[in-house]
DNA sequence: TTGCCGCGCCTGGTCTGACCACCTGACCAG
DNA sequence: CTGGTCAGGTGGTCAGACCAGGCGCGGCAA
């Protein structure tokens, strides 16, 4: 997946010719993040080591302290590297929920909601199916808790935007699967705003209400193909509904 | 969601005290980021325009030249912005591909490869199933097309990689939902490695053909179900070969 | 008149050397 | 042992300079 070929202007026309890209020389800064890239694959540097500082990068590297720190800017950007004031530069452990911020940019600054919905769709009733599977004496308990304010909330006429997400993220990560909590967790994000304007409704608050019993129900008799259904049905619904609020287009 | 809230040292010990992070101040170049994140949301600057050079930005945000170039950096590699030397600096049509460039370390680094093939194996069949409602006569053609040069290339005891990699490009342009594709590509990335070591078996290159073919004709018959199932079978095939292969530990 | 060419300005790319604020650890006084 | 002080090292920022490459404009040749 390269990015930056040649993108065809005319749908099946002319020669190919991909491949092609503007060749980039220079960029000072780009060699030296790949060398230190190369540095932490090969083990030469491990996370939670701190690396050499920026005045001795730059002796070493022959260049100037500007293009270490942008190189540095760089990594740091990438998560690769944490740099704290007056004491370091450290290679840090990566952490899964680093993916949730450029994750929230390309789906947000580059994506339809309707793309971003259809990938819900797609990942929410899987991520149910795994919990089924997957899913603990005490998380179904907290599950239950959850849902019991969610009634009361309801029933008093209250919104219950916060219920809703805890409730699921609580089942993403009965999934046992951190990506794709991760990405739940982006893809909610994204959503958040026509999400909390779809529930303004009563009558929709009701219906969530009712998928959300469905979901746990099949959660508790782990039952992977009833948990897949349930939120199938639930995020077609919601979609649909949310799409025909905004209209399809970019956000 | 919360990264880098504090984390108690001891069990259960002491007074809560959670929600202090350390006080980040300075970081003068993020301020400018957020400007021109700004300026571009608001609207007063658009895909296309011209940023002012640095050395007026520098003086009309009244910091050094660096600041404005560190900023800058961080712009371009989140994709917003793009700068040709000795031209100028101008703001980017977002492309999706480019803002997906930095995932692909992040999941290889942050992910286990278990994690991540689950998450193929759930977002490639309903790609297929999309694919199939929506691919064209023209991307079918191209889709025999290369299924050819994969059954040539496996006969002469050739590798296929390249054509594999096409192959499932393709569908995902075929399902008509970017971020689907894009995420694919990343996923595809990460798995590269792997990919070719499971490939160079010749029985698994025959496997492999064969779900391309089911696929394929899924394709051709416009036939979601079995696009999905086809796909399904595939990955959970590959899927679990690969870890037994490289084992379910981190990368 | 037309088209090519070269010069000069503007822009980003890089360097140098300096100063500041902050962290850390050693040392010292209470 | 505790708390304060201080020096050295580190990242953060700055100012000013030079280089190399794009781009437009004007002049010269056809």
């Amino acid at each position: 997946m390269d990015a930056g070929a040649i993108r065809d202007s005319g749908p099946p026309g002319g020669p190919a010719l991909t491949v092609i890209e503007p060749i980039r020389r220079s960029r000072l800064y780009q060699g030296i993040v790949e060398q230190i890239e190369g540095l932490l694959e090969r083990g030469d540097l491990r996370p939670g080591d701190q690396l050499p500082p920026e005045r001795q990068l730059a002796e070493q590297f022959q260049v100037s302290r500007a293009s270490v720190r942008e190189a540095l800017r760089t990594l740091e950007l990438l998560g690769v590297v944490e740099t704290r004031a007056g004491g370091g530069t450290f290679v840090r452990q990566t952490s899964p929920d680093d993916l949730a911020r450029p994750l929230t940019n390309l789906m947000a600054r580059g994506h339809s909601l309707a793309d971003v919905i259809e990938f819900r769709g797609l990942i929410e009733p899987a991520i149910a199916a795994l919990a089924a599977e997957r899913v603990t004496q005490t998380e179904l308990a907290e599950l239950g808790e959850i849902f019991a304010q969610q009634e009361h909330k309801v029933a008093a006429g209250e919104s219950y935007v916060d219920e809703d997400t805890r409730f699921h993220e609580l089942i993403g990560e009965a999934s046992r699967n951190e990506l794709l909590t991760t990405l739940l967790g982006v893809v909610w994000d994204v959503l958040r705003e026509s999400r909390e304007q779809w529930l303004q409704t009563n009558t929709r608050a009701h219906a969530s209400l009712d998928a959300h019993r469905r979901v746990l129900s099949a959660l508790t008799a782990h039952d992977p193909d009833a948990a897949r259904r349930a939120a199938a049905d639930h995020i077609k619904a919601v979609g649909e509904e949310i799409l025909r609020l905004i209209g399809g287009s970019k956000a």
